[in-house]
RNA sequence: GCGGGAGUAGCUCAGUUGGUAGAGCAUCAGCCUUCCAAGCUGAGGGUCGCGAGUUCGAGCCUCGUCUCCCGCUCCA
């Protein structure tokens, strides 16, 4: 099968109103996108499909919706705030960019008497700092590189700004948006566990927004400045090796994504380097799509649909007042310690937690890609039929009339679509002939066509027309509701 | 931030040495049409990214500026 590239996808994409290009009338703004009608609806279908998978159909996840701005004190504890801030500064005579803190860190042993000195600049930089390369002092304004977006709550004065010990500035009610959603659900952990009154092993499930300040973001919903995230933390005893749990769920989610469609030889796994983990995490297994088909070398052909860490207790303990054994972290603004109490064992402790997390918009970038397909006509013509799975098919069925003229056909195929709109996406389009119905549908993915003719009026029955193999079976409208709900595989989903 | 490329209709693009803004596809309406983008007639749609300059006259020349794309730097 001819794999498309992602140039196909952003055109079908914008032409047929699943994305687009965001802030176009002002022209646009880099790596920013809009769901249009029917890409809203492929979305929520992704997400829908997940929360039914882990949530519902699962007896050991319960779900949760945490803010996007959290107290600033989270991303302190979390590590986050240290990890992704880079105060950045470059040299106008070499052009040479370097880390601002690391530079004045030197500078500080060498000049204490400075020490003191507020600059005026956003990072605490002496101008006097010499160029590691050129020597020379010469420095572009040093300005903090954050990773996490800032904002400010409530009305606040520049006098209550300060400097942190690593020269940051932190302006008087800075918060965050979160790069993450994980920790929405730490915090919550107990709130969670005790509410649903849960034993270990459990997990919590949410879906939502995160932001993080790529350098680099592009090839279209791959990598934004605002993504959506379904995550996973499952938490266990913390005294086995878990490290079997990564692979548990790395096949889980393999049977996901290739149930919904994705071909398996489009899937690869990726196992972190040890050098390369994130802050937080023991291991990391990653799973690959392969989103640049046309790229020469097979290495550059993948990138990063999903991850699978093991974060150990590092987080719950993170956010917990506890003392301890010394040597252990002891979090002083904590108002709580999130260890919990295994009536069993008669034990306390911080569970480890398997975080399995997904993209949204990597998953719907893939799942457009694997269901893109051109078919060729009798006639010579190339089309393109977006296989998409039944679940994820933005429109399930479309009504369609064989001759718009005729008020009884017409008035028949409008009355079909409303009696079919309650229980799923249904449309009626009249605006061409039947061929060109046909194409439209196949080009997003409609999964069947219901075609009402002269036929119809007398004998109550109309032809299911079938997206992949364009074949045709006739069916009693009384008969409808059940063989649209088999041949889509929809059960009594409430 | 550096280097390169590009901005003309919804899309793909044409536009001559500077002389009234174009095509195909798509969209819409009417006629026709009974199963895979048929046909006919017509319509809507553009401050040529934006701003200055040169010129009698700028899509085209000059300068500035913005945006996007591709590399580099960077990157759970």
């Amino acid at each position: 099968m001819a794999a498309p590239n992602i140039e196909a996808i952003v055109g079908l994409a914008k032409r047929r109103g699943f994305v687009f290009p965001s802030s176009e009338v002002y022209g646009g703004l880099g790596s920013s996108w809009d769901y249009g009608p029917l890409g809203v609806e492929l979305s929520n279908n992704v997400k829908r499909a997940w929360w039914r998978w882990l949530v519902h159909e699962r007896d050991d996840i319960e779900g949760l919706d945490s803010s996007i701005i959290l107290n600033p004190l989270v991303w302190k504890y979390s590590g986050h705030e240290a990890t992704f801030n880079d105060p950045l500064v470059d040299c106008k005579e070499c052009k040479g960019r370097f880390r601002a803190d690391k530079l004045q860190e030197e500078y500080d042993h060498t000049h204490p008497e400075e020490r003191l000195i507020a600059y005026t600049s956003l990072i605490r930089f002496s101008p006097n700092n010499k160029c590691p390369t050129c020597g020379k002092s010469n420095w572009t304004e040093a300005r903090p590189f954050n990773m996490m977006f800032k904002t400010q709550l409530g009305a606040t004065s520049a006098a209550d700004d300060e400097y942190d010990e690593d020269g940051i500035l932190h302006p008087a009610g800075l918060a965050y948006l979160r790069p993450e959603t994980a920790q929405g659900i730490f915090i919550n952990f107990l709130n969670v566990q005790q509410s649903m009154r849960r034993k270990i092993p459990f997990g919590v499930a949410q879906i939502g927004k995160s932001f993080r300040n790529e350098v680099t973001p592009g090839n279209f919903i791959l990598r934004t400045r605002e993504f959506e995230q379904m995550e996973m933390e499952y938490f266990v005893r913390p005294d086995a090796e878990h490290s079997g749990l990564v692979d548990y769920w790395v096949e889980q989610y393999l049977d996901w994504y290739t149930r919904l469609g994705v071909a398996r030889e489009n899937l690869h796994l990726y196992e972190v380097p040890a050098g390369e983990l994130a802050h937080y995490s023991r291991r990391t297994a990653d799973i690959m799509y392969r989103y640049f088909p046309e790229r020469p070398e097979e290495a550059r052909q993948w990138e990063e649909l999903m991850g699978i860490a093991y974060r150990t207790d590092f987080d719950l303990r993170a956010h917990s007042n506890k003392p301890e054994h010394e040597g252990k972290r002891i979090n002083p603004d904590a108002t709580e310690d999130l260890s919990y109490f295994d009536e069993t064992a008669k034990e306390r402790f911080y569970p480890h937690v398997i975080e399995p997390a997904a993209g949204v918009n990597r998953s719907v970038l893939a799942f457009l890609m694997e269901a893109y397909t051109e078919r060729t006509t009798d006639k010579g013509e190339r089309r393109v039929i977006l296989k998409l799975h039944p679940e994820l098919a933005p429109i399930k069925v479309a009504v369609l009339p064989l001759a718009k003229n005729k008020p009884e056909i017409v008035g028949m195929a409008k009355a079909i679509k409303r009696s079919l709109q309650p229980v799923m996406r249904a449309v009626y389009d009249d605006t061409g002939g039947i061929g060109k119905l046909y194409a439209r549908q196949d080009e997003i993915g409609t999964p069947l066509c219901l075609t009402v003719d002269h036929q119809s009026l007398e004998d109550e029955a109309v032809t299911v027309r079938d997206r992949d193999t364009w074949e045709q079976e006739r069916v009693k409208v009384s008969d409808l509701h059940e063989h649209l709900r088999a041949r889509l595989g929809l059960g009594n989903q409430c």
